[in-house]
DNA sequence: AACGCGACCAACCGCCACATT
DNA sequence: AAATGTGGCGGTTGGTCGCGT
């Protein structure tokens, strides 16, 4: 009530990013960081709201996102949290990083679903459908197998679907061993993604700006191109690199095509 | 070759929670 | 305690692309 929007609709850019815009915005918070959205545009020199800029940050600039598609136990990771947590995306991504909560909920949308469906569970409730369903691809029973085997059920209780109501029970972790197991080998499987947090603590400390003596308007490296390249470099190795290592378990799984 | 359709995904919108004044 | 500002979340939309007919 009487609160004004996020930002002026007048000027401000929407729709697609271009390339010039993601390096400016690139550039801005690799020199200064993001102490306030609002303010990144209009410092950054963009045209867009600052809600903008953070998604545009959060979802797709960010060096630590993975992108891809969803290994298999990822997938089965977002499935296991979804029947416990439901649409709670941004819970779900904290289970699996390198992913945002935009991408999985996307993925979820587009396919787990569907998948689900197909394998005769209702995605919402998590429950056998109650008419049976046409024929089963044959991973797919796995998945449907595996979870419901290795799941505790204690997400079956119906009251779990979760309307808006209880604060996430996942977070207390109790009931979660079988997932946190399935996390554990997620976040090895992580390991042969190159760790880029270092580095990144490393660009974006305070530390080294300062102890270089520069400005915010200087850059630790010699010029911003640098940077800004070696992150598009680093976002197109890592899609490469998932999409081998999809390919690969695909192959070693005897698996089918995922779309 | 052209068209239609569905899948995918980036981005927007509105609302909410929390912090600050 | 109320008002306000900001960041974050989830739902939804719209554009693009690929595939089938």
């Amino acid at each position: 009530m009487g609160r004004r929007p996020c930002c002026d609709k007048l000027g401000v850019k929407k729709g697609p990013w271009s390339a010039e815009e993601d390096k400016k915005l690139i550039n801005f918070i690799l020199a200064n960081g993001h102490c306030c959205w609002r303010a990144v545009p209009t410092l950054a020199g963009l045209l867009r709201c600052g809600k903008s800029c953070r998604l545009r940050w959060t979802n797709y600039l960010r060096p630590d996102l993975k992108r891809g598609l969803l290994s298999e136990a990822e997938e089965r990771l977002v499935i296991d949290l979804h029947a416990r947590l439901g649409n709670r995306w941004s819970k779900i991504a904290a289970s699996l990083p390198g992913r945002t909560d935009n991408e999985i909920k996307n993925l979820w949308n587009t396919h787990i679903k569907k998948k689900l469906v197909k394998m005769g569970i209702d995605p919402v409730t998590h429950q056998p459908l109650k008419q049976q369903p046409s024929p089963v691809p044959s991973q797919s029973i796995v998945t449907a197998e595996s979870r419901s085997d290795d799941q505790t059920h204690s997400h079956e209780h119906e009251g779990q679907v979760p309307s808006s109501d209880n604060t996430s029970p996942a977070e207390a972790s109790s009931d979660s061993g079988s997932t946190d197991a399935l996390l554990s080998s997620l976040l090895e499987d992580s390991t042969s993604v190159p760790q880029l947090d270092d580095i990144w603590q490393l660009t974006t400390s305070e530390d080294n700006y300062g102890s270089t003596g520069a400005g915010a308007d200087q850059m630790p490296w010699d010029d911003n191109e640098g940077i800004y390249e070696w992150l598009l470099d680093y976002q197109e190795f890592i899609v490469a690199d998932v999409e081998s290592e999809n390919l690969e378990g695909e192959r070693s799984t005897n698996g089918t095509s995922s779309r």
